[in-house]
DNA sequence: GTCGACATGTAAATTGTTACATGATTTA
DNA sequence: TAAATCATGTAACAATTTACATGTCGAC
């Protein structure tokens, strides 16, 4: 049986990495060359994301296909830098505004972070609010889940399970924390 | 100009994943099938890991070719699970008491909770102790750091910056109470 | 007898890692 | 002038994601 597979590769739809995303995030400001943006996230520790040579420069290349990036040409200098696009604004910020969801809370807090780290600018003072109390929701809920869990099933659980569950709601309550501290300072 | 490039390509040097050490460490105890893996993976939450079929089922296939595990058979019924070699569990081991470098803990916190949270049976009271003694100190060098960077940056830094690394720092800290609450109970 | 859960897989595309490779410029 | 750092890439490989595909079994 012969099966014509369409496929719909619709390519109006940019979906960019984690790493695409704290590229953009650190060239929105102002031009980086490959170099420096590795140097920066080599340091800065900030990131998991790795700053090796085969991982950054195919990822530039990548986004300067997609019309995200593009090459600046500084006077005086053979250096050419990458600057943020248009297009590559909007979609950072499209990201800074994705509405949280439960899921992101309880697998991707890297992601939250990253994207509440590099909004400053770019959104609005509501937009920032509104991220952080939908974060803290979600945190509630999910703290609440985790010690439901642990009531329930902790008998069973062995010593370490029970820890490593432990550090999951200590660290899910002192991100909580943060969140209701961050709120005060943004206003 | 031809390069001749011999690959050492070492088959007997088996650096599994971080979701291949996961499956090994939840199927140390019991066998269990692709299916239940699945499962456990998707509710404990304890993961971030995918447990999507295209990620586990060549997962177990390729260590079931490492001789990590093997399909046991159970009488009176058709489902063979996989259950963990002798290899397999020297594998596992050697990952629990495998020493804890800088960088583990910068960067792959995650890694050293599930390798906690799997060693229970495989590795004795020493080796756990020395675990969470190693993990405090690095993690209280690592605040140090952290803290050390945030007062000499914090006034060029963007205060949503300043927020994400605080939140870094409050991570650490809490990592840093478990650790030593974890040590009393062990003891 | 259909729906949902159980159960296991494959294929293509994408991503990321590791290792190699090269050359310019600065500094000691 | 040698070493270190700046700077940019490629190639091979390994791993993951997404989507497709199939079949069984029990419950209602």
């Amino acid at each position: 049986m012969f099966v014509i597979r369409i496929v719909l590769n619709m390519k109006n739809i940019i979906k960019p990495t984690l790493l695409d995303f704290a590229i953009l995030g650190l060239i929105q400001n102002q031009p980086l060359s490959g170099y420096r943006i590795r140097k920066l996230f080599e340091q800065t520790a900030l990131s998991n994301y790795s700053s090796s040579p085969g991982t950054i420069y195919p990822a530039l290349k990548r986004m300067e296909q997609l019309g995200l990036i593009e090459k600046g040409v500084i006077k005086d200098s053979k250096k050419s830098p990458f600057q943020i696009t248009s297009k590559g604004i909007s979609i950072l910020t499209s990201w800074f505004v994705k509405p949280i969801e439960k899921e992101d809370v309880e697998k991707r807090i890297d992601e939250l972070l990253l994207r509440f780290a590099f909004m400053e600018t770019l959104v609005d003072k509501k937009q920032k609010l509104l991220f952080l109390t939908t974060f803290s929701d979600y945190l509630s809920r999910y703290i609440k889940e985790l010690k439901q869990h642990y009531h329930q099933q902790a008998n069973e659980m062995p010593l370490h399970g029970k820890l490593a569950l432990q550090h999951g709601v200590d660290t899910a309550m002192v991100t909580l924390k943060w969140c209701k501290k961050a709120l005060i300072e943004i206003n």
